[in-house]
DNA sequence: GCTTTCATGTGACGTTGTCATGTGATCTAT
DNA sequence: ATAGATCACATGACAACGTCACATGAAAGC
């Protein structure tokens, strides 16, 4: 292997294992000696691919806020569902991942974009979510209907992971929620 | 002062201090020993008032639940005001409290109730909301459009904290976001 | 007045993020 | 091809952190 293949390798070792620790233990278990220890490399190692700890974790969250655009990308060209079922899905997706991988979620959405890349990612969702909620409501209604409920798609899924909406005071189930969200919408 | 006294003063002095450290340098400035030097105590001394810092941590989202749920109450008995805008009103205070204090926020929100009076506390609010809810669309859809609402205005609160809504994709203020929500609601 | 209790202070330990420095392999230029 | 530069990575060190065991001194109870 080449020497820019190596550190290819290495910088995508260190990612994976933050990812995967991440993901097992929640923010405490990603340390840099664990993550450098599942990369097969010593803990100093991430320094030389990232600038600190935070900007590590900064690319799980760009890695994640591109694939779920990926997701909405596809969504949008099936042209076969209807307009409001394709929508529904998108934020459904959104609450998916909440539930696959909360600590991901909570870093993606619980953080400010820290780097130019991250609120670029982050961006890509927010035009895909854009174009799918203009497919229901048209073009002139569609970034106030977007601002709403991809946050509150955020919302919900935020409090079913924090538990708060499993008390007792509300008996609703997070799908009821979207549908609550994407039926009364009509183009106008 | 008896010995009970002290205990309580110091006590309180701690949860006040780790109060306006979590206000002025977020959860990174709420070490225990800066705790425990701004309560004029030692470093050790919140371990005989607290099993854990994470229990220090609780103490302040009780707190504000508890506060929080006051306010509400307050709202509900304006009788002067139309029923929509006192909710309206309960929702703007929970954006109020997410830019007053925003890393006491995010721990309210994003943190299980890790402690019974936690639940019970962020119960109380669930509660005032429900009832500002049933005030509007009445008690048999209360339980929905109050989970509906309360995760919205969360959602929104956050994404705004975040940055997220500040993008380019949507221009629209949180206000109008709040409007959208509370605006369409009728009893049927 | 003596003993118990208890709030608090202090020393210590393991862990963490971070940096300075060392090292060995790869690249480049002659 | 070989000598020097470059670079990915390892290692030692440091300050700060949460936490606990233990010391201490004052209030409580008899």
């Amino acid at each position: 292997m080449t020497r820019a293949e190596t550190a290819a390798t290495t910088r995508r070792a260190l990612v994976r294992a933050a990812s995967e620790l991440l993901d097992e233990g929640g923010p405490d278990a990603v340390t840099l000696r664990a993550v450098g220890a599942r990369a097969g490399v010593s803990r100093g190692a991430p320094y030389g691919h990232f600038e600190n700890k935070d900007h590590l974790l900064t690319q799980l969250a760009v890695d994640a806020w591109n694939s779920l655009a990926e997701e909405a990308g596809r969504l949008r060209a099936a042209p076969e569902t209807p307009v409001r079922a394709r929508l529904e899905g998108g934020l459904l997706a959104l609450i998916a991942l909440a539930r696959r991988q909360p600590h991901l979620f909570a870093l993606m959405f619980n953080t400010p974009a820290n780097t130019p890349a991250a609120a670029e990612a982050a961006n890509r969702v927010a035009n895909q979510f854009l174009a799918l909620v203009a497919d229901v409501v048209g073009e002139a209604d569609a970034p106030r209907y977007g601002a709403l409920l991809m946050s509150s798609a955020y919302g919900i899924a935020g409090m079913e992971l924090s538990g708060h909406l499993a008390t007792e005071t509300w008996h609703v189930s997070v799908e009821q929620l979207v549908h609550m969200l994407v039926d009364p919408l009509r183009p106008r």
